[in-house]
DNA sequence: ACGCTGACGTAAC
DNA sequence: AGTTACGCCAGCG
């Protein structure tokens, strides 16, 4: 984990967040160990455009609000695609998120 | 080459 | 307790 390599780290941590689950930029970045960094790991999402198999829509910054859906395709992509894994989404935010929030440090515990 | 911005989050005032 | 400012790092003007 050094510098260029947060990306990689974000987008293997992305990588890993099961269907139907989310995650939040801090979490991700708490993980990597630079929780201040959080900022960085959502722009490492943007960077996630050209590759794919990262679902970036699974992760939405802390207060489980679509943050990043402007950046999909559409609007409504991102909104959609998490609601076609079960997630119930109400005025761009994340319903039962505590319920369905993926912590990297908890589950992958380091 | 330099500086501002940007898918966030926390600290400080 | 609400608001403002900053940190992180890389992409882009």
């Amino acid at each position: 984990m050094k510098h260029n390599d947060f990306f990689n780290s974000v987008f293997d941590v992305v990588k890993l967040i099961p269907k139907g689950r989310v995650t939040s930029y801090g979490a991700i970045a708490t993980y990597l160990g630079a929780k201040k960094s959080s900022r960085t790991v959502g722009y490492a999402m943007n960077a996630s455009h050209s590759i794919p198999g990262i679902p970036a829509h699974r992760v939405v910054n802390r207060f489980g609000m679509l943050t990043g859906k402007i950046h999909f395709d559409t609007p409504y992509r991102m909104q959609e695609l998490l609601e076609s894994e079960g997630i119930r989404i109400e005025k761009d935010i994340i319903v039962n998120f505590d319920e369905l929030f993926w912590d990297p440090t908890f589950e992958l515990e380091l």
